[in-house]
DNA sequence: TATTTAATGCGAATAAGTCGCAATTAAGTA
DNA sequence: TACTTAATTGCGACTTATTCGCATTAAATA
């Protein structure tokens, strides 16, 4: 399935290749100029992330977050690392972080979700 | 605000106990014997949270799970730890390994939530 | 310019979790 | 043991995040 290049597609690439922080959907269409609706940010989104493009997080809120992380592009390839989610600006960053773990044999892992919550220290 | 001891904390409580896994409230619905509205079972499960006798994770499909953590009663005391979500039989375990991490100046945490999905041990 | 099919908007649907309120009941006290 | 009070419950409505179906629009390419 080719991708097409759409307003909407380029506008929310846009505003998330110029944020450091991972936005949730209402986050970016508060910050969008042009109007964008709901269910289509998130098919934008979710294209996005089967694209290897951005990458999700899953905050404690319930809430969908999502980023552009440099790490990940430098490296070109999607790596697990830790996430800070500030309870006071409500935004998450991408953490240098790196994630360690250590698993029980016969467990395979597909996904990583690794998320402090606290405050920032621009808001503390 | 003292607490009572009823029929559904009690129920909740064992439940919980006897599971190796962190619930959702519908996985722990299903699994009681007796009938405890939906409502009821969430406000017994944040209750046992408010009191530090479970704790509470959040995966990547966004729901809340609840666990007794044989970790934490040792020590007495909430440890972050990291979590296996089985896609396949859909629970989530406490792991051993503890959670590590280097934060920026500045920044203060609460909370840590770490969970790492894939095919459990029993499933793959 | 015409064709095809990905992308969009809209409204409805789903699902998790919470809330208000009246009714119930555990637990302390007379 | 009966009485009191305030914690707990059930119910239904509500909220919020996300998804889905479907008809319509519009990229891309021949």
């Amino acid at each position: 399935m080719k991708r097409r290049n759409t307003p909407a597609k380029e506008a929310v690439l846009s505003l998330l290749s110029n944020s450091k922080k991972a936005l949730s959907q209402d986050a970016i269409e508060k910050e969008l100029s042009i109007n964008i609706n709901r269910a289509t940010i998130y098919r934008v989104l979710n294209r996005f992330c089967d694209d290897n493009i951005v990458h999700k997080i899953v905050a404690e809120d319930g809430k969908q977050y999502f980023a552009i992380c440099r790490k990940c592009e430098e490296t070109n390839k999607v790596q697990y690392h830790f996430h800070f989610r500030c309870l006071s600006c409500d935004s998450i960053e991408c953490l240098e972080t790196p994630v360690n773990y250590l698993l029980p044999n016969g467990y395979k892992v597909q996904n990583a979700t690794c998320v402090l919550t606290g405050v920032c220290n621009n808001c503390s």
